[in-house]
DNA sequence: CCAAAATAGATTGTTGACAATCTACAAATG
DNA sequence: CATTTGTAGATTGTCAACAATCTATTTTGG
């Protein structure tokens, strides 16, 4: 029944880089996400164009995708640096209104959420507490991230999606820079685990009071 | 003294207009803000291209700025089409965290404005009374939006004043189509004169207050 | 007649060449 | 010597031609 050399047995990888554009994008804020890329570095679109092997067109349609998400900052006819966000800013803006949008998300997903979505969420929870039991910082907080994605993707329109996308980029970057002050990795597993419960039950009450007390 | 001839007393108008990008991305955003392109209108690169008389590069960068922005979405090789907001969304999650930046700004307001902020600012509120006595909303609605990007972008980052711009722009959208559903116009000058009051005063509790209660 | 395959027209994606602008430094001017 | 003016090189902005992809229609094969 499962013969290799036939197609129902069988399913290539999807590319999902449907343009060099998108590429060139990814490629520059996983960079400056990641922390390749440090607040003030310069962007050259001739120098990427060598590295990417990429025309100046798509790479110059990335950069204005970065600058309008606000993780790069572009001087016309000069020069576009990484950004450098205030610790204020920080708490004060991007941390309260990200979790604003999660909450909202979460609301929405007691009725949205499907099956699939579930057993994905169920298989990021197993692989955060491996992550946690490792001590394995980065690859947790990229789980952190993944798992809010998945929920505001499927709860909040794609405009939505994008303001809260930008905000969770910007923090994420914070985060790997600053390398995670949380009182303990096995903590941020309970409470996603607690949070996908609350979820499933059906609460909306329960999980506003949840995302509330978890403001720190 | 002041010779006509001598440049010294004589500015000539600033060109602010820095790039055909530039341009381009006003005048498409104007189109969707003030209504002239509704939710679903489809914008295709070569007509804006011949209408501009402006090549396709600068158009798709713009494009790019408009899709990161969330007021139009891009289907890759297919379309793209101005968008079409959810009542939920708006009410939900716009409104609350337009508010929630609009306070932050405030509070920094009392020790970042200068003196040619605050004229600037009692002007506008001179022009609101006079939109307000001419019942012409349009004009109060632009003011209005005036007013508050006045006191963002000056006490914010411009990665920050980029994420408020995007959603006070969606907003401003919707009102303008939906009519401005003010109790009265005389309510909105108040508000403003008073917030404004209360910065010039440098009251940050009282300043939380009045936006709190203002959240209708 | 129906379904799969081929085709044509429209539209978006990409490219390389050329133009405009900036910075830094050299030359001229007083 | 200080200030202005004029280069040269680097970098970003713009353009027009070409390539890839999609949609709708037509053709083909059964």
């Amino acid at each position: 029944m499962t013969n290799p050399n036939d197609l129902e047995s069988f399913q290539f990888k999807k590319n999902d880089t449907v343009s060099l554009r998108q590429f060139v994008y990814q490629e520059i804020r996983e960079a400056i996400i990641k922390g390749h890329l440090e607040p003030g570095a310069r962007l050259r679109e001739v120098e990427i164009s060598k590295q990417m092997n990429v025309s100046r067109g798509p790479i110059r349609e990335a950069i204005r995708i970065l600058e309008q998400e606000g993780l790069v900052i572009s001087h016309p006819y000069r020069e576009t640096v990484v950004v450098d966000l205030s610790e204020e800013e920080v708490i004060h803006l991007l941390v309260p209104t990200r979790r604003h949008f999660e909450l909202f998300a979460a609301q929405k997903a007691v009725s949205v959420l499907t099956a699939d979505d579930f057993a994905f969420l169920d298989n990021i929870i197993l692989n955060m507490q491996e992550a946690s039991d490792q001590d394995d910082l980065d690859r947790l907080s990229n789980l952190d991230l993944k798992f809010h994605e998945r929920i505001v993707e499927q709860c909040v329109s794609p405009a939505m999606f994008r303001i809260w996308n930008s905000i969770s980029g910007k923090l994420h970057a914070r985060f790997l820079i600053q390398g995670y002050s949380h009182s303990s990795l096995q903590t941020v597993v309970e409470e996603h685990r607690e949070m996908l419960q609350l979820i499933r039950s059906g609460d909306k009450e329960r999980i506003e009071q949840h995302l509330q007390t978890h403001i720190k």
